[in-house]
DNA sequence: TAACAGACTTGCGTTTAGGGCG
DNA sequence: CGCCCTAAACGCAAGTCTGTTA
């Protein structure tokens, strides 16, 4: 039984798949970097191949093919056809009495579907009362960013002084500051889909060339020695970096490395190398271990030498010039080949990932920019020139069959304006709410069986932030789930029952989560809804046993195409943004006392950003040495303590000019202690939620900027380098106008 | 029209680097 | 002034959602 009793967290660490070695670069090409735009159109002939695209590998695939149960009737009609006059059919006759005010629908015709995707709703349900349109929100809040312009170029930021770069001889280091920023929130918007006009740049960055290890380096296999072909031999230095990783001792992991690593291995060392137990890794192991030793162990200069060196790749490779302007790169370093570990109980786990070469790769650019060379004696798999897409280079990554891209940085106005425009969606929404959960309230009770579950999934997703569920392939990927996709076995329900632990008093018809979500990560939780939504949950789930989808007659396409109808743009994932943002809005009113010292409001800013963690579920593993650093920390109180007690005394002693002195010695000592209380306090209490994600991708920024800006706390106290790069579209907007942002 | 492929966002764990401290 | 430790950056897996295809 799994889920319910599974508390592991699945917090297995990462893959490692660094080869060790790693200075010798596959020299790539491309040696010219900074050719501006040219003009002349360059149609390369070594385009495209079509066959090849064509050729994709055969799926498998069978979607969502759990352990089918029994039950295959279909049911065809009963859902349109749901006789409302039928008080109920012989198999609810063990509902309870109870029931006052809504025990009438019958829901009897219903009967558990197979999910077989009927999309019945094609129209949208018109009829409805908030059937407003959307489009005409202009009104208020929508602020258009015409707004002034000039004035602060780039930094934005309130207080950025504070960036003192201690020594400043680095003339690199100068000169990155002042780049030019590209005020894209202050243009027109392009016609849908077209992503740029113009798209130039270098080209992947290839990962380096395997290093052979040296002889007297050795592998053993039944105890003896053995050399291996440099391609078996470099998946031998995959499977060593991981040997310590407890998932190496899963029997999947290893069977299917086995698998991938005997294909690549010479017919003879096929024939020999049969049982990984037999293989002996430690002396690679030993080795890649000195490696790093001796990394470690380098001299300033090879360090920055190094460093250097990156740092030149990140001018080579890592910027684009798209419709003119100089953007970042996110990712211009192709994966390197390694041993794929998928999280949670990953089918695939194990496999290897194949190393990528230009012939894999397809480069996206303008038409007539300069198209990227291949590394010497390579080619591109295919260069084309596709403005309704927003990646430069891609491929296909070897374990699932997926596509990789390289794509614009964060900073980007390609994925900003994108940012944008969904704070803005989620925006539109807050206008939009009150009638959408009237709707869906009232849908509780539809006769129709599937509007009702989309309902009930609806509240969910609008009380608890789920995820929308999409179907997943079952040997592709590991069993996790959404709301759409939450099955019988996930969801217990309570008559009554307390929320926590601790709580005095029980409440009535809870609902109790307990299922692995993305990243497998576990969600449980136990709320009380009402009652009606719970006498459904029980109808969907009569009937039904583990591995059946509770919501049988829903999936994320329906309710995507009814949420659609209800609102432009609107998808399931707009309400966690939503709800993100208005938390941390309402969190800050309530949390924030103007009085306190910067330090304090932080501390209340993470404070509500915390319970917009708690509500997305972000979590993050315990690290190991949490109760250390926090033992440090309380040591570290302590002796500030003494030292407040000392400074109090000195100052009771003192007179005169001293006394001045002396209390200003005081105070400080007093506040330096009200400071690490408050560290203590907030690392406690971030022990195990993460705060990141849902600042970085679910909060709209305007409001932390806005909250900055009233409270007179540094930018930078609550956004780093990075997000005040995503967010400078935010920063910028909310910064040069006199009133306040609201989301 | 359902399954698929593609494109893009979200999310966690790991690695790195820089800020505070002895 | 180097070390250490944490916060920030990075890497890449795993979601969502849309457009296309058989």
């Amino acid at each position: 039984m799994s889920a319910v009793d599974s508390h592991h967290h699945h917090n297995h660490h990462n893959n490692h798949h660094s080869n060790g070695n790693g200075t010798v670069y596959d020299s790539n090409g491309n040696d010219e970097i900074k050719q501006e735009i040219k003009e002349e159109p360059m149609l390369s002939d070594d385009d495209v191949t079509f066959g090849e695209m064509m050729k994709k590998k055969e799926k498998k695939s069978k979607k969502n093919k759990r352990k089918a149960p029994e039950s295959g009737e279909e049911e065809e009609e009963s859902e349109d056809d749901y006789k409302p006059e039928k008080r109920k059919s012989s198999k609810n006759g063990k509902k309870k009495a109870g029931g006052s005010e809504d025990e009438e629908e019958s829901e009897d015709d219903y009967k558990p579907e197979k999910k077989k995707s009927k999309k019945n709703n094609k129209k949208k349900g018109k009829a409805s009362s908030e059937e407003d349109d959307d489009d005409d929100y202009s009104e208020e809040d929508v602020k258009p960013p015409k707004k002034k312009a000039k004035a602060e170029k780039n930094k934005p930021s309130t207080s950025t002084p504070a960036k003192n770069n201690k020594k400043e001889p680095s003339k690199k280091k100068v000169k990155e500051e002042q780049e030019e920023i590209w005020e894209w929130w202050k243009e027109e918007k392009k016609p849908d889909g077209v992503k740029w006009n113009t798209l130039q740049h270098c080209g992947p960055l290839f990962a380096p060339a395997y290093i052979p290890l040296p002889d007297h380096v050795h592998f053993k296999y039944n105890g003896h020695r053995m050399k291996l072909s440099p391609a078996a031999e470099e998946c031998a230095t995959f499977y060593a970096g991981v040997v310590n990783h407890e998932y190496s001792s899963q029997v999947q992991f290893n069977t299917n490395f086995m698998k991938d690593w005997r294909k690549l291995m010479t017919s003879g060392e096929r024939e020999k190398i049969t049982d990984l137990a037999k293989c002996d890794f430690t002396h690679i192991v030993e080795y890649q271990n000195e490696q790093r030793e001796i990394r470690k162990a380098m001299t300033k200069e090879e360090k920055a030498k190094i460093k250097e060196e990156k740092a030149q790749e990140v001018v080579d490779y890592g910027i684009a010039i798209i419709d003119g302007h100089k953007e970042k790169i996110a990712n211009f370093r192709i994966e390197p080949p390694g041993v794929f570990r998928g999280r949670g109980g990953h089918p695939k786990m194990g496999f290897i990932k194949k190393r990528i070469v230009p012939e894999d790769v397809i480069v996206n650019c303008g038409k007539d920019s300069v198209i990227p060379k291949p590394p010497l004696g390579h080619k591109w798999k295919e260069v084309r020139h596709d403005n309704t897409v927003s990646w430069l280079c891609s491929w296909t990554e070897s374990v699932l069959g997926q596509n990789k891209y390289i794509m614009l940085n964060a900073s980007s106005k390609i994925k900003g304006s994108k940012d944008y425009e969904k704070y803005e969606t989620a925006r539109r929404l807050k206008k939009k709410i009150g009638g959408i959960r009237e709707r869906y309230i009232a849908d509780w009770k539809s006769k129709e069986m599937r509007i009702r579950q989309r309902a009930t999934a609806l509240y969910f997703i609008d009380k608890l932030a789920l995820r929308a569920g999409n179907e997943k392939d079952v040997d592709e990927s590991a069993d996790t789930v959404g709301c759409c996709s939450l099955r019988y076995e996930h969801i217990k329900l309570f008559e009554s029952a307390k929320l926590q632990e601790t709580d005095k008093k029980e409440k009535e018809f809870v609902v109790e989560f307990d299922f692995l979500g993305k990243d497998s990560i576990r969600y449980f939780n136990r709320v009380a809804v009402e009652k009606r939504v719970f006498k459904n949950l029980k109808l969907f789930m009569e009937n039904k046993k583990a591995g059946d989808d509770l919501f049988d007659r829903l999936d994320t396409a329906t309710l995507n195409e009814h949420l659609r109808s209800l609102m432009d743009g609107l998808t399931v994932k707009v309400f966690r943004t939503y709800n993100a943002s208005i938390t941390l809005q309402e969190q800050l009113i309530k949390l924030t006392n103007p009085d306190d010292n910067v330090a304090a409001k932080i501390l209340s800013y993470n404070r509500a950003n915390r319970q917009v963690a708690i509500l997305c579920n972000h979590q993050r593993a315990v690290s190991k040495g949490f109760d250390e650093s926090m033992a440090k920390l309380e040591q570290k109180i302590k002796d500030k303590k003494a030292e407040v007690k000392e400074a109090e005394a000195a100052l009771k002693s003192a007179r005169g000019a001293e006394k001045e002195k002396a209390q200003k010695k005081y105070d400080q000592k007093k506040e330096q202690l009200k400071k690490l209380k408050i560290q203590r306090t907030d690392k406690d209490e971030n022990k195990q939620i993460a705060l990141g994600t849902s600042k970085l991708n679910y909060i709209d920024p305007r409001i932390t900027v806005a909250w900055c800006k009233k409270f007179e706390v540094p930018l930078e106290r609550v956004f780093t380098k990075t997000h005040r790069e995503k967010f400078r579209w935010a920063i910028d907007m909310t910064m040069t106008t006199d009133e306040e942002f609201v989301f």
